[in-house]
RNA sequence: CGGGAUGUAGCGUAGCCCGGUAUCGCGCCACAUUUGGGAUGUGGAGGCCGCAGGUUCGAAUCCUGCCAUCCCGACCA
């Protein structure tokens, strides 16, 4: 591991790719665009997984799966949707290779697929496909499932993180009887990634709806949810879209209503993705490192023994024996990080550059005086505690730093969102301040495309109980009943 | 997919203009001394200089083609 890392200040961009790499979460594979996710960023992942499953089971969802390949005349069966994903498919035309003769390996002319198989950009076709022999009758609804699964869009240009060519996500699809209850379920979904983003990754994020522009392809409507990084810019973090009948007129999937009569059903989807990973570490990291929130830190306290000796080590590791199982008692996860081959310097550093929450260390001065040091990432702070109920000392500790890293990022969003009046004044915040920008708008697909080729900005979304107040488009001067929100986005 | 830059050890680099088989730092290995904020010393290993052609007695260096990566645009979670 090498040492520093670019500040903040220097390069945003950099900060960001080094402390991807450095802090062991992914690195890029030698596929162009593909990242290999290692092992200590996919615990991560896999935390926030256990944590979304369970709030998706809570409401009712069950997991399935559906197949990576999509046959391609499934996609041609919703306009707009094709229209949104056919520039970034992956497509499959042949099922065999063969040696041309000169020892290489070559794609066979020959095994070329009758229909072309596309892989999965999202899976919204082939589960819709599938939903037709499920659904029959209002009995058989609602119907709500989420699957795993890993996606590919062919992006132009790729970020470990937040955007990759292939990704991992889950994607809840659902079927209603109703309107209203379809809406219902979008609202839900978007409430339950709102709570994971603010209380599990201590982010704070404004819950709205997308423009027209900005509304996923094949949706009557799409709410997100959006986090301001440090950086000043915005990141899409969840979507959760109300597809109306769109999808079940494509796939003809009705039922019968209890009075009867035949109807199609209407359907939900919603989805966050590896992306989210780049959404925590830019949120709350600084130049030291990664900075992570307690309840998604793979390891939430580290011990390291600062000794002179194999005599004295033994003393030391003996005491800390005694904290470990009383931190692992409460569910807390510990490690005692006892290497010979590094030393304690070296493990601050590495430990802070990896966001373990909370450190401790215990050398011979703790061993006599029944101390320890004790050192929050957070706030880069330490002090000498008393190891009498130093567990619950601990356990009090995470909950703090927890809450004190939302507050940080809630009160850096709250100085970075501005409400301006004019234009002038919009493109004057957007380039010397950036954040999200409050703003009046007339509504049209015109005007937001104006602002977007003159400023880059987009409108990130119209917040849900957004207060209405009177007032003039900032560009247009026709009228406008509320604000809303600007800003350059990842 | 356009415009620009860069490919030399695991990582970061010097050398390239002016051709002679490669420099330095970090990391790695061994041993010793160390251990309350990224240790020190000594010794050692590691390279078809992005790939393929060409020019030349000789190519990291010159020429041609290709590939890859990064930055900037258009597309996007």
């Amino acid at each position: 591991m090498s040492k520093g890392l670019t500040s903040r200040s220097d390069d945003y961009s950099q900060w960001y790719n080094e402390l991807v790499t450095k802090a062991d979460l992914a690195e890029h594979s030698s596929v162009r665009g593909c990242m290999v996710i290692k092992p200590y960023g996919y615990s991560i992942w896999e935390k926030m997984q256990a944590v979304l499953d369970q709030k998706f089971k809570e409401t009712g969802h069950s997991n399935a799966y559906f197949p990576l390949f999509i046959p391609k005349s499934f996609f041609s069966k919703e306009a707009s949707h094709v229209d949104g994903f056919a520039t970034e498919c992956a497509v499959v035309t042949h099922y065999r290779l063969k040696n041309d003769g000169n020892g290489n390996i070559i794609v066979d002319e020959e095994a070329k697929l009758e229909e072309e198989l596309i892989v999965r950009p999202t899976s919204e076709t082939i589960i819709w496909n599938t939903y037709k022999g499920w659904i029959q009758s209002y009995r058989d609804l609602p119907l709500l499932i989420n699957q795993w699964a890993n996606v590919v869009r062919w992006e132009m240009r790729t970020r470990l993180f937040l955007r990759t060519t292939e990704f991992l996500w889950q994607e809840g699809h659902t079927a209603h009887a109703t309107s209203e209850e379809a809406i219902a379920e979008t609202e839900q979904m978007l409430n339950v990634y709102a709570d994971f983003a603010e209380n599990w990754m201590a982010m704070p994020v404004v819950k709205g709806k997308k423009t027209a522009n900005e509304r996923f392809a094949g949706a009557l409507d799409t709410m997100c949810i959006e986090a301001l990084m440090q950086d000043g810019k915005a990141l899409q973090a969840g979507t959760s879209h109300f597809l109306g009948q769109n999808f079940a007129k494509a796939f003809d999937v009705k039922f019968t209503s209890k009075e009867g009569k035949l109807e199609h059903v209407w359907a939900t989807s919603w989805g966050v993705s590896t992306r989210l990973m780049g959404a925590l570490i830019m949120a709350h990291s600084d130049d030291q490192g990664l900075v992570l929130p307690p309840k998604l830190a793979p390891i939430q306290v580290v011990i390291i023994p600062i000794y002179k000796g194999d005599e004295e080590l033994a003393k030391i590791s003996a005491e800390v024996e005694k904290i470990t199982s009383a931190l692992k008692a409460k569910g807390i996860s510990v490690k005692y990080d006892d290497r010979d081959t590094q030393r304690p310097g070296f493990k601050f550093a590495e430990y802070e550059l990896k966001g373990v929450p909370v450190r401790l260390a215990m050398g011979g001065r703790d061993l006599e005086n029944n101390t320890i040091e004790v050192a929050r990432r957070d706030t880069r702070t330490k002090e000498t505690l008393s190891r009498d109920k130093i567990a619950d000392t601990i356990e009090k500790l995470l909950k703090e730093i927890q809450t004190n890293i939302y507050q940080k990022a809630h009160t850096f969003r709250e100085e970075m969102t501005t409400k301006v009046d004019s234009y002038d004044e919009f493109k004057k915040v957007l380039e010397e301040k950036g954040g999200f920008i409050s703003a009046h708008w007339d509504g049209t697909s015109e005007t937001e495309a104006k602002i977007k080729e003159e400023t880059k900005a987009t409108i990130r979304c119209i917040p849900l109980n957004n207060p209405q107040e009177e007032g003039v488009c900032m560009v247009t001067g026709k009228p406008s009943k509320e604000r809303v929100i600007f800003a350059l986005a990842y």
